[in-house]
DNA sequence: CTGTTGACGCTCT
DNA sequence: TAGAGCGCCAACA
């Protein structure tokens, strides 16, 4: 058991989310036991740096919807980037074709087996 | 130690 | 369609 902490282990589940896939708070909640709040705390308190590095903008509410747009600059760059690679988002905040660019189950298929 | 705070999610009105 | 209520639990003051 390797009791790493909680902000690792986020990370390393939201690394693995392919290009034009999205994942949601409440998936990546599961996959890792923990509540759908911790995830989003935890992608909250991101670095400047770390951003850089993780696809955190491939996180995304339960049902497509784009949460961080209630917070301005941040929600129009995560759009933004999503965007970028391909994905579609609809004047509501929502990921268009949400169900087949979804991470799911059965899907989490990281290099680290165990 | 206690209380508050959330990039959430689900159920019930 | 919209809103309220509750569970969730690590981080923080």
């Amino acid at each position: 058991m390797r009791p790493r902490p909680l902000k690792e282990r986020v990370l390393a589940v939201v690394a693995l989310i392919r290009d034009r896939r999205i994942a949601t708070y409440g998936a990546i909640g599961r996959y890792l036991r923990i509540s759908a709040r911790q995830v989003a705390f935890v992608l909250a308190r991101l670095t400047v740096g770390e951003a850089e590095i993780i696809p955190w903008f491939r996180v995304v509410a339960a049902k497509g919807f784009v949460s961080t747009t209630k917070l301005g600059a941040v929600g129009r760059r995560q759009i933004a980037r999503l965007r970028q690679e391909g994905v579609l988002v609809t004047g509501r905040n929502r990921v268009a074709e949400f169900a087949t660019v979804a991470w799911g189950p059965g899907e989490w298929k990281p290099v680290t087996e165990r």
